[in-house]
DNA sequence: TACATTTGGAACTGATTGGTCAATAAACAG
DNA sequence: CTGTTTATTGACCAATCAGTTCCAAATGTA
């Protein structure tokens, strides 16, 4: 019937939003993405429809493959006590460091540049910290300090937990000291 | 003997803080400068000589004129505990949200976006929110609960305290509602 | 009043921006 | 093989980007 598509769109995906997470939506220009993804601007236009669009489907990349899964594991009662369960987390993006990832998250890089008049980024990424806040109040409900919380506690703490991530990540992609990081990320936690 | 500015240089200066402050480095056109210093391209680059020399001449400005004062404040033993002079640190940022200011904080946007590909403005961020990190600092050598804490232990708690700090600013960008700003930042800081 | 100087503004530069489109190529159904 | 459908390619688009150049107008000094 018709030509089938040469390239495997989740990959595209993928590389997209590896473009977008390294560069921000801004500072990805078409040839950047081009280059990344391996296409021509026929295919990626024809694929996507336009830059924006493509970004809405990495950001939605990014919650299903790096987001949620760690949400999960912050609900995971199997995985330890909630407090546990939150220090893993922040070690994880920790460990990113390590490994010499210095693009911090694409999801808070999102909410300092993206978000402008656009509405729609703004509500996709208040949606997704919002998400990630009831992680954390989840984790909080299997801590031995939190067990009696009221909502309102509950929420005010799992928030404050997500100013500390945000804060971690951005600090990383500035290209703060691992290892003050890493011991400001657990006086953040301590008490958990 | 020769033609006198028509236009004050320090005024110019705010404008372009103004600016960056709320568009971002990249976000920020020439047109969009020139419209909000009421300056042509050829007066601007007389006195500035580029974009991005007047990007670092605002973020010194904002050093000098809004972190220093906070810093300030911060170190002032005469406002209070130094838990107390924290809070009114963050109440301040708070404060400005709730007069409908959104654009968080331009060191904390610049440190997301600006700082790319672009040494020196990494340099001078870095430089700044360690500066921010020694007022939160010396303010807690004057609460009690870390009269006696070690070096490390003061940096490692004023560390996080930044990263509280730079979260609430990017959330506050982002759009989260202010009272869930105001909870997370108390519950950040509780136990000070 | 004449001169030296620097302003401010418009016109212009070449490069780059995100986006479009017609021609070509490839696949499959008949 | 033919016809239909879709993907790919790369040339092309207008708009905009940061930055430059040039000159008339404006100014203080002599």
């Amino acid at each position: 019937m018709a030509r089938p598509r040469e390239f495997d769109l989740d990959k595209a995906r993928e590389d997209a939003m590896n473009v977008f997470w390294e560069q921000d939506y801004q500072g990805a220009s078409l040839p950047d993405l081009l280059d990344g993804l391996g296409l021509s601007r026929g295919s990626l236009y024809k694929a996507f429809g336009s830059k924006r669009a493509l970004f809405l489907e990495a950001l939605a990349l990014y919650d299903r493959t790096v987001l949620q899964p760690g949400i999960e594991l912050l609900i995971d009662k199997s995985k330890g006590s909630g407090g546990k369960r939150i220090a893993v987390f922040f070690e994880m993006a920790l460990r990113s460091v390590e490994g010499g990832d210095r693009r911090g998250c694409l999801l808070c890089n999102a909410a300092v540049s993206a978000t402008r008049n656009d509405g729609e980024v703004q509500e996709v990424v208040l949606r997704m910290l919002n998400d990630l806040s009831g992680g954390f109040s989840k984790a909080l409900e299997d801590t031995d300090g939190f067990r009696g919380a009221s909502a309102a506690e509950l929420r005010a703490k799992a928030d404050a937990i997500v100013l500390a991530y945000v804060g971690q990540r951005v600090m990383a992609r500035s290209g703060a000291e691992l290892e003050r990081l890493r011991a400001a990320s657990a006086a953040a936690l301590d008490g958990l």
